[in-house]
DNA sequence: TTTTTGACTGTAGAAATAAAAAAGTCAGAA
DNA sequence: TTCTGACTTTTTTATTTCTACAGTCAAAAA
């Protein structure tokens, strides 16, 4: 069985791959199953359809994602810092996994089950759930004003999606975002999350 | 000559009341051309092509936008008072013409030819530096710091935009969003327009 | 028994084509 | 100068055809 989730390891592996390059509607199974030198059926053996790779695709994604905040949160002291950071990872995974179209907010039209959505919406939460936390130290700490954390959580990470989101909807519209808008992108969040931060005090 | 003047407004205005309902792509010049009794010559008379007919339409719509605007302005004496009417206004006409999607911070699909798009990009342009000159007059009477005023009036416009287009994304796919939806909208940004707000003292 | 495969099927989406509708024009009337 | 019926051209939409892909299965290999 430890045998098996290795298997399962790497064929999501290979499939992200594919992903990252041509996006997921573009990848094909026999694709992923000819890059690891397997049959398809033998993808099928350990997933049951597409979706369920899909899943484990975003599963692994942000795994590594709040991983990477989680040990990044430990060795900031200030919220205004440890936001910056997290600004700076979420960039990061963006850039990466942008033909996944998992940011924007909202479920795309890429992940086309329920589960998917479900999964994703899930995410979201966990995100909003891990920045409310962080916000609530920071109150603890008497750094910023009491506030209604998750609520507040939320329009904070809206408002950083709704930076990305325009910027997105805006620019040219080639597959990919240029480096100058993701550079953009980048200094415009940093400079609401400022001046959020500075609201809250 | 003002003959002239007053059919074209005639025709401007039929025009808005058939794309306030069914849109700007299906909403035909005959239709518009038999709601006023004329035929479709006629209007080709008054406007070279529906281009030309719908940046009159923007032209009006944004010039009673700012029209309101400048009037509301007049009778606020808190920057906070002043946004946050400007955030009913923003909404009010968002609603009332949804179906021509000039929200959003970008040109729509629907506005195909450059001369429309630049002039939405013009009409953003003027909301932005009509922002600019309220903040600046933030500034000088001391209510808020000293900012590079028509950046942060393009971060806020673009922080208050990015909440609707979320919400929009995010929403149910019907083609109007429901009113419920349209209230989250609303509070987000009034929230998050305080917050920006505070944060600029 | 677990894992893998070649050969297969039904379906969903792309490409091509046909049909409909709408934009835009013009000669001429009011 | 303003307006129109009748027309042409372009664009959009609906329909069909075709292809490529997701998913299956019986059987072989490990």
């Amino acid at each position: 069985m430890v045998e098996t989730d290795k298997k399962r390891e790497l064929i999501i592996e290979g499939a992200i791959k594919r992903f990252i390059h041509y996006g997921i509607n573009k990848t094909t199974m026999n694709e992923i199953a000819d890059d690891l030198s397997v049959s398809k059926p033998s993808l099928y053996y350990y997933f049951p359809d597409k979706s369920s790779l899909i899943l484990g695709v975003i599963e692994k994604i942000f795994s590594d994602y709040f991983e990477l905040m989680e040990k990044d949160q430990a060795s900031k002291n200030t919220l205004e810092e440890c936001l910056a950071a997290f600004i700076e990872i979420r960039h990061k995974f963006f850039q990466k996994y942008y033909m996944l179209h998992l940011s924007g907010g909202s479920p795309d039209a890429s992940l086309n089950s329920d589960a998917l959505r479900a999964a994703f919406l899930a995410m979201k939460a966990k995100n909003e759930d891990f920045h409310a936390k962080v916000l609530q130290r920071a109150v603890d700490q008497g750094e910023i004003a009491a506030i209604d954390t998750p609520k507040i959580a939320e329009l904070y990470l809206e408002s950083q999606a709704g930076i990305t989101s325009l910027c997105i909807l805006h620019g040219n519209k080639e597959l990919f975002p240029s480096k100058k808008e993701m550079k953009t992108i980048l200094e415009k969040q940093h400079s609401l999350s400022k001046i959020f931060i500075k609201g809250l005090k």
